[in-house]
This record gives structure tokens, C-alpha cells and sequence, in this order.
DNA sequence: GCCAACGTTGGC
DNA sequence: GCCAACGTTGGC
């Protein structure tokens, strides 16, 4: 299983909204950017990532799954976009912020710190746990 | 609100 | 195929 972070801007798509989609999930869509769309690709059911609220809050807030694999962006008809969707798996007992992220070395390297624009994005299992450790969160 | 970083577009 | 211009993102 891999493991990947989802950004989005809270006013536009917040985890309260994930959360509200339920079992169903929702299309990650509108994504064009092509490296974003890439790792999409790469995305297999049941991969895990982190939902990362971004300009005003800065803090990753949740966990998510992926629930259907690559296909289309129903928002567009250009072809090249493709997304996946995503389901709320549980919210972090304490949100994660950017500011701690940058501040724990073992992370240092995380894509969040290095590429702060690329909105979808892949984390390692070491990563993974740390910013679960952190959040006071099961990682499993 | 500013600005740096980055990605995309289009003219040549 | 290069590169300047432009638009967007996101941290500060």
C-alpha cells in the first residue's frame, strides 16, 4: 500500500465536506496540474493519504482512502485530467501543522516542506507514521 | 496583500 | 525546441 497527501484550500473543500460524503467518497477533481494527475494514476484502491488544509489553516486534519481508482474529471472534457476518489477514514485527535512538519527533522524531506505547490502528493511509510505520531493518530 | 516559486503557453 | 511572458498557488 502507498501513502499520499491531498491538498486542498478549506474554503473551497474542507474535510467537514469529505467527511459529509461518507462511505460514497468523493472525485478529487479538478486537478491540472500533470505531476498531480501522475500520482493519481499511480493510486491503488485501499491507498491511504493525508487531507492537508492549506492557506488559512495549514495543518493536515485527516486520513483518507482511496476508493475508485483513476478515471476521468467529470468536471472537464478534456481528456487528459484524469482523478481519483477519496473517502474519510477518521480525523486526526490532533491536527498536524505545517509549522511542527517543518520543525521535526524526520520529515525534513517530506514533498509538503520541499514542493509546497504540488497539490497531490506522495508521502513515505516513515513519513507516514511520524506525522501520525504526531497527530496523536493510528496510522493503520 | 505581497511575493517567490513554479508550471504552462505561445511566439519565434 | 527554446525562452519570455503570464497565471496560479500558497506561505508569510
Amino acid at each position: 500500500m502507498a501513502y499520499w497527501l491531498f491538498k486542498s484550500e478549506p474554503s473551497t473543500w474542507s474535510w467537514d465536506q469529505q467527511v459529509a460524503k461518507g462511505e460514497t467518497g468523493e472525485e478529487w477533481d479538478g486537478v491540472r496540474n500533470y505531476q498531480a494527475r501522475n500520482f493519481m494514476r499511480e493510486m491503488a484502491l485501499g491507498d491511504r493519504g493525508f487531507f492537508y488544509h492549506s492557506q488559512s489553516e495549514k495543518t493536515v486534519v485527516g486520513i483518507v482512502e482511496v476508493c475508485a481508482e483513476s478515471h476521468p474529471d467529470s468536471t472537464t472534457d478534456d481528456d487528459r485530467w484524469d482523478c481519483v476518489d477519496i473517502k474519510a477514514v477518521r480525523g486526526f485527535t490532533r491536527p498536524v501543522t505545517l509549522e511542527q512538519i517543518k520543525g521535526d527533522e524526520r520529515l525534513s524531506e517530506m514533498v509538503l516542506v520541499r514542493n509546497s505547490r504540488l497539490s497531490v502528493q506522495p508521502v513515505t511509510e516513515a513519513e507516514w507514521r511520524v506525522v501520525c505520531a504526531l497527530g496523536q493518530t493510528d496510522p493503520d
